[in-house]
RNA sequence: GGGGGCGUAGAACAGCCUGGAGUGUUCGUCGGCCUGUCAAGCCGAAGGUCGCGGGUUCAAAUCCCGUCGCUCCCGCCA
């Protein structure tokens, strides 16, 4: 049927008959000649056909699928198109077949508009025919494949974990499914596949790997799908170095696929204390500087009252130079706002004079050395604005943070900046003020006595990567001491009942010998956004569903039949049958 | 659960602030012309519940309220 995709037709093939098969990109047709576009997974090529021999090339549109035999030639001189691969050659048509009609479409396919998503996803299938679209599928791909080559040849295992397993509360909230077998209770799907492969090194697999399919029933976000996939790895007799270093490699072997560079190894570390005190994020974007700055250390005695407040209760004042900008009150109002809905009572502003002078409501309550040493604590230049922030440590450092990626985050996406945080906090306190585990109740303490005396400041064996200030993926060193997975549970509130009930058969498993180990699991969609330059994880999973979790091109979810919910022991609430009961949506078109 | 943005012909937009006849642009669709285009070009035509409902007004795409949908963010996401 087909000899040949259309860019694998080259200067070789000039003089030879061919067969191509696919769509048609686009038809221009001039009356007495025609062209053809035809495009395939390959990419184009042009086809050139006489209307009087083949009088049904005005019937063909966009999108037909057709093949088409014909002889290439070299196209006439200043005729060729730089533009395309096969820009030099061109299919005298002598035969045309269309395979399959095409009605008008929904929406061109084409990278130049921006279809609504509702209606991409309604025609999804039309969506991943445009190049950036195929694109992506093609990049996910390649990524799936060069991490599966990376950790083979390292000599890792490919072991997949069930999808139907037992729900834990903890964490986010798990996407059940009710058992007809048992009617009353629930598989839940894996939110990662953690304890499996923990128990996996139990087994003696040493080193395992696993591209998983993950579901946390959470609201969405541009980089949140209720599934999603992960890379997720684990080792045997391995600390935290080992993993880092496995996580480097399937990474740059990634990006090299991808993006054909080399990013240089090993990767920077920060420690989330660092991380957060100069960046103001557990996930900083280290492609541009505006670091916080500690700009109390000379303000002790200071008699304007926000800092005067802070600093006596045991808070701080940190600044960040957002640099040169125009400054007009609306501006400082918004930021002020912003501020405020990242968590600040307020925000203090300073414009640098041409003279070195600082401009700001608050200037008459600082003494001028003072604002001398905000000023060049900042690096403060005449025509930079400077920001600060009064409070608690890590209310500064967070407000500040969330306006620096805000201001500072470059548009582009051509430079890579991936690190490591690395000693997370074990604990960190709730709103009631109890402790809940930062990364998950099975990562292990970096000090067993610290953990003991100070558990609110203790530090934990975990590490996150980050990549232009996203989070990929995180992992840890994990308990593999049942004594110590008891006092970990003990120590945030989970009395030894429940956590023989909910974890029990975890817990015996540790007892038979655990191997010490380590691992990681970091989001492949994620992974494959940032380098295609997407800012959506939708652009780079094939069939995703909106904000409401619903497809709009299945339709999913939907109601089911009375008699499936009796099977499985199920009754709707009036609320869940009223909804049942409501006319269709008259804004829905279909 | 909360806050912001958006919703106008099959697609992408303008019009909305400051109310006055469904007005305009590009692509697509349909008809016609056209022998070197590549987002072809030219002529013509069809195509509209301005998301939906209510209110204000002599008059609403435009102002107000509600609602639905899409989206971004906060909460949430071990």
């Amino acid at each position: 049927m087909r000899s040949h995709h259309a860019t694998a037709i080259g200067q070789a093939e000039i003089g030879r008959q061919v067969t191509v098969a696919g769509w048609i990109q686009r038809r221009r047709d001039h009356g007495g000649i025609a062209f053809l576009d035809i495009r395939d997974a390959s990419g184009i090529i042009q086809v050139v056909a006489d209307p009087a021999a083949h009088p049904e090339v005005g019937d063909l549109r966009m999108e037909f699928c057709v093949s088409v035999t014909g002889t290439v030639r070299r196209r006439p001189e200043g005729t060729e198109n730089p533009e395309m691969a096969t820009g030099t050659i061109e299919i005298g048509a002598e035969e045309i077949t269309v395979l399959s009609a095409a009605e008008a479409l929904p929406f061109m396919i084409d990278d130049r508009t921006d279809t609504d998503e509702r209606a991409r996803l309604r025609y999804r299938y039309l969506d991943l025919r445009r190049p950036r679209m195929a694109a992506n599928l093609k990049a996910r791909s390649r990524a799936t494949a060069v991490i599966r080559r990376t950790l083979d040849e390292q000599g890792f295992l490919e072991v997949e974990t069930p999808t139907l397993i037992n729900s834990t509360p903890e964490g986010a909230r798990d996407m059940l499914v009710p058992s007809r077998l048992r009617p009353g209770e629930f598989y839940a799907l894996p939110q990662s596949p953690q304890l499996f492969k923990q128990l996996l090194m139990i087994s003696g697999v040493e080193r395992y790997f696993q591209i998983a399919r993950c579901y946390r029933d959470e609201d969405f976000r541009a980089d949140r799908q209720l599934e999603f996939t992960q890379l997720d790895l684990e080792g045997s007799f391995w600390g935290r170095d080992d993993v880092l270093d496995a996580i480097e490699s399937v990474l740059v072997a990634a990006v090299g696929a991808l993006r054909g560079v080399d990013v240089p190894r090993p990767f920077p570390r920060l420690t989330w204390t660092e991380a957060m005190d100069r960046y103001g994020s557990d996930k900083p974007d280290t492609r541009f500087g505006m670091e916080i700055r500690d700009v109390s250390t000379h303000l002790d005695g200071t008699e304007f009252g926000v800092f005067k407040v802070a600093l006596e209760s045991g808070g701080t004042v940190r600044g960040i130079n957002i640099g040169a900008q125009e400054w007009p009150r609306s501006r400082a109002d918004a930021l002020t706002e912003r501020a405020r809905e990242l968590g600040a009572k307020g925000l203090v502003w300073m414009v640098v004079e041409a003279d070195g002078s600082l401009r700001s409501p608050v200037a008459k309550f600082l003494s001028p050395d003072e604002l001398i040493s905000v000023k060049d604590t900042l690096d403060g230049e005449p025509g930079d604005v400077l920001l600060l922030a009064a409070d608690k440590w890590k209310t500064c450092v967070t407000v500040l943070g969330g306006l620096r990626t805000e201001l500072g985050r470059p548009g582009g996406h051509d430079d890579l900046s991936f690190l490591w945080v690395i000693d997370f906090p074990l604990f960190e306190e709730a709103e009631d003020g109890s402790l809940t585990f930062s990364h998950h109740p099975f990562t292990s303490p970096v000090s067993l006595e610290e953990m003991r005396d100070d558990p609110r400041s203790a530090t934990s064996n975990a590490y996150d990567v980050v990549l232009n200030g996203i989070e990929l993926g995180s992992g840890s060193v994990r308990i593999h001491d049942p004594a110590v997975q008891r006092q970990v549970f003990e120590i945030l509130g989970i009395d030894s009942e429940i956590a023989e009930r909910r974890f029990g058969w975890f817990l015996e498993a540790l007892r038979y010998g655990t191997p010490p180990h380590a691992g990681f699991a970091f989001g492949i969609d994620r992974l494959v956004m940032v380098l295609q330059g997407e800012v959506s994880i939708r652009e780079v999973i094939p069939f995703p569903k909106t904000q409401t979790g619903v497809d709009p091109m299945t339709g999913a979810p939907t109601w089911v039949d009375d008699n499936q919910l009796a099977e499985l022991g199920i009754t709707m609430t009036t609320e869940a049958r009223a909804r049942q009961t409501e006319p269709e949506t008259p804004s829905d078109p279909d």
